[in-house]
DNA sequence: CTGCAGGCCGGCG
DNA sequence: CGCCGGCCTGCA
């Protein structure tokens, strides 16, 4: 670990609330300064804006550029895909506009089947609480300006842990889930490593056979984390929501099934329907 | 006290 | 197959 700092040139979109509020994350928090400062796979990690520069400023183990240029997905042009999303009809133009600063993050595999599995039939700020008491009593401690953070825990360090620790911890019923999981990756029954060089279609297969992963949960893991699949299209509440009253308007929104959204999230957005789903979801779920 | 929150799972028709 | 009820917990 070692502390780093990293300034580079403001870039257009890149909005701190934006990225971190939009609920893809779950480990960032504002700081009374109006920085965020999140805990990540490598460290811990503080960024702040102004109308000039971005900020970076952390206690990581590798290097803060390396680091920050693909967790932020900075290779990605957002402008261009905003551009050519903006045009499809106003309603996508609007909800850009809404969300303007959002990057889809690369967050850690692990953390992020994790993470999703805790999230399932929750809500964020009990879900927010979960992995933190998770990670602070099974993860690595970090300090950083005077401060104990504690990294989301390996699956090693989940190893022994069991059901009941984790209902303890306020997991609920997902405490099997969890525990079987961990297993599952733990003794090599399902290699995540080996992802990365699979399939889409055949990634989300894979996930689907992790007790606590369905067809939600594994496209949030497939869009949020480091497979950064782009053109996935998580349906949750508030996507169906939105997608039936723009699109689809049938008057009874349970009756809408996810392949009828999913076709016209493919047809319209394409291979950037992953942030089209965003910018959908951040809109309506913020302005109700 | 009931309802509900970023779904999943198992059982049933 | 698709549909439906139940589920930990915490907070309104």
């Amino acid at each position: 670990m070692e502390r780093q700092e990293l300034k580079i040139d403001k870039i257009d979109a890149f909005e701190l609330r934006d990225i971190f509020d939009c609920g893809q994350c779950f480990r960032w928090n504002e700081e009374p300064n109006g920085s965020y400062t999140g805990v990540v796979k490598n460290g811990v990690l503080n960024v702040n804006c102004d109308s000039k520069n971005i900020y970076f400023k952390g206690n990581l183990n590798c290097d803060i550029r390396v680091f920050v240029n693909k967790y932020f997905d900075m290779k990605r042009d957002y402008e261009q895909i905003k551009s050519k999303l903006s045009k499809i009809d106003e309603y996508m133009d609007n909800s850009i506009k809404y969300g303007k600063g959002i990057r889809i993050l690369n967050q850690d595999l692990w953390e992020t089947i994790i993470s999703y599995i805790i999230s399932a039939n929750n809500n964020i700020p009990r879900i927010k609480g979960i992995i933190e008491r998770l990670s602070k009593k099974y993860g690595t401690k970090v300090e950083f300006e005077n401060k104990d953070y504690y990294l989301f825990p390996t699956p090693v360090q989940l190893k022994d842990v069991t059901t009941s620790e984790y209902r303890a911890l306020g997991l609920g019923f997902r405490d099997v889930r969890l525990f079987e999981t961990t297993q599952l990756v733990n003794d090599n029954k399902v290699n995540i490593e080996n992802f990365y060089h699979m399939k889409t279609t055949d990634i989300r297969d894979k996930l689907i056979e992790l007790p606590g992963v369905g067809p939600k949960v594994a496209d949030c893991i497939l869009l949020f984390s480091d497979l950064k699949r782009f053109e996935i299209f998580p349906i949750d509440v508030w996507v169906r929501r939105v997608m039936n009253d723009l699109y689809i308007k049938n008057s009874d929104e349970k009756k809408v099934n996810n392949k009828a959204i999913n076709e016209i999230a493919s047809e319209k957005f394409g291979e950037f329907a992953g942030l089209a789903q965003q910018y959908l979801f951040y809109w309506r779920r913020t302005l109700n």
